[in-house]
DNA sequence: TGAAATGTTGGGGCG
DNA sequence: ACGCCCCAACATTTC
């Protein structure tokens, strides 16, 4: 029996994983193997997605064990890596799943180009998006880069089922090779800011399709409705399962269509369109950064290379990360982050506007800081979410639309559950004021046992005077030239 | 996936 | 019964 070797990178799963069935197909034992490698361009790899990323892999080795399979770890240089592993194998075949980041897919053509030069059977197969980048244009050949038409043509167009049955991998026994204990790729932080990690995730294919069941069981039939609710557990936290392909954005779509047949009651189909809108966000910012690769750090509206953004914001910039802008919701929102790696998408825009509109930082900056802290740091999501937020993205929001976090608070997080679990010196702030603590009368702010700018921040920005200032900035800049 | 200013409407209190 | 005012609720416009 020949063998073939399963690059795994970001499809660390068995079900729906076309490298991997590829190879079975052909008669081939899999050998799947993941490289790990020094950051390249396209591939920024933060603090909070490599913790993710040790203990996927250590689920993928233990699901791999358990199905007559392992998984080989190396370190260092694909191209090296690869080459030898083959050959101490015998394997005449080295299959993996396309990514789609322009540095990477620039380096894998390469690379596939010299593998195959020495004689290897090289293959590449549908990575973890619902149609490939190139796979859904306009009529006249070129990329969507406005979000509706996109959704539309891609509803359309369908997608091809992929939700295979995970195979058994059993095979017989492999060749000694040197694989590196997992501890030995120093994926864990030193220090331990992880503490509470694992009380909020199950990293693994499996922990993917709990969180799925959890979601499809308690929260898709309300989904329209509590999406945006940073204060309900309203959304799939699917995020990092997705980012690092332990499950499939096709199985995602297919089985969403299985829930929305089986569930009959009205609206349910509302809801299953909903989520699947989600899913074409995601796939909308993989091509979007495929086609546009500069705008992971350069907006992709060229007015806004001329913006007069602010100088000398390290200070607000840290208090920012730190949580200490005096603005509950968004105070909230940075240390859910810091705390558990994950932060609510409504609260991201939140956040984010706070940072590029009211205290004018570079987007470049957030972006950077989120792809830091999240453990679904994903370099397309991100560069789309923060152009878009900036308002010099594809599809992007008009400038002018400035969030208000005290109105974004009082809609969202009405009764202030959200802010109070995670900024709990504010606990005992009535909701009437819990989202603007500057606003409350001084016996309310004594009775929650709270003195302004000792016990909680005073708000680092005048909201009204900012969002002012961050219109007379676009003014500056409205009139000129795109390109 | 906005907010604030401005405009419109209609019900109710009251002289 | 009527006109007037107030104001909440909603719609439209503007940034």
């Amino acid at each position: 029996m020949g063998r073939a070797l399963v690059w795994l990178r970001r499809d660390l799963r068995r079900g729906d994983n076309p490298a991997l069935q590829a190879a079975l197909e052909a008669g081939l034992q899999p050998v799947p193997v993941y490289i790990h490698e020094a950051p390249a361009d396209g591939a920024p790899s933060g603090a909070a997605g490599t913790w993710w990323l040790h203990h996927s892999l250590a689920a993928l080795d233990q699901d791999l064990r358990q199905h007559g399979s392992r998984l080989l770890l190396r370190r260092g240089d694909p191209a090296v890596e690869l080459l030898q592993l083959a050959r101490a194998l015998g394997a005449g075949h080295v299959f993996w799943n396309r990514r789609y980041e322009p540095v990477l897919q620039a380096r894998d053509r390469i690379l596939e180009r010299d593998l195959r030069a020495t004689g290897l059977g090289v293959e590449t197969f549908p990575g973890n998006l619902l149609r490939e980048p190139w796979r859904l244009l306009k009529a006249d050949g070129t990329a969507y880069r406005v979000f509706t038409p996109y959704w539309k043509a891609l509803q359309r167009e369908g997608v091809t089922a992929g939700a295979s049955t995970p195979p058994d991998l059993a095979g017989g026994e492999l060749p000694p090779v040197a694989s590196l204990p997992l501890a030995e790729l120093g994926l864990l932080p030193g220090i331990p800011w992880d503490a509470a990690f694992p009380a909020h995730w199950q990293p693994g294919e499996s922990g993917a399709w709990q969180a799925l069941a959890r979601f499809l069981a308690e929260a898709l039939p309300d989904y329209p409705r509590d999406r945006d609710r940073p204060d309900l557990p309203g959304t799939s936290r699917l995020s990092p399962h997705l980012h690092f392909g332990e499950i499939s954005s096709r199985q995602l779509w297919l089985t969403l269509e299985q829930w929305g047949q089986e569930q009959v009651q009205a609206g349910n189909l509302a809801a299953m369109e909903a989520f699947r809108r989600q899913l074409a966000w995601r796939d909308f910012a993989h091509q979007l950064l495929h086609h546009f690769p500069h705008t992971a750090s350069e907006p992709l509206d060229g007015r806004f290379r001329a913006f007069p953004w602010a100088t000398d914001y390290a200070e607000a910039l840290r208090r920012w990360q730190q949580g200490r802008t005096g603005i509950p919701i968004v105070d909230a929102g940075m240390r859910e982050l810091w705390h558990s790696g994950w932060m609510h998408n409504r609260v991201r825009m939140i956040a984010a506007s706070l940072l590029t509109k009211n205290l004018r930082i570079p987007w470049q900056e957030g972006a950077a800081w989120f792809l830091d802290t999240l453990v679904d740091a994903d370099l397309a999501n991100n560069s789309l979410g923060w152009q878009w937020v900036a308002g010099c993205g594809a599809d992007a929001a008009p400038y002018f639309r400035i969030f208000n976090p005290v109105r974004q608070g009082g809609r969202f997080d009405p009764d202030g559950a959200y802010v109070r679990r995670w900024v709990p010196e504010l606990g005992r702030l009535p909701a009437r004021w819990i989202h603007c603590p500057w606003e409350a009368p001084a016996q309310v702010l004594a009775q929650a046992g709270i003195e302004a700018g000792r016990d909680y921040p005073l708000p680092l920005v005048d909201l009204a005077a900012s969002r002012s200032r961050a219109l007379a900035a676009w003014d500056a800049i409205r009139g000129t030239a795109r390109d």
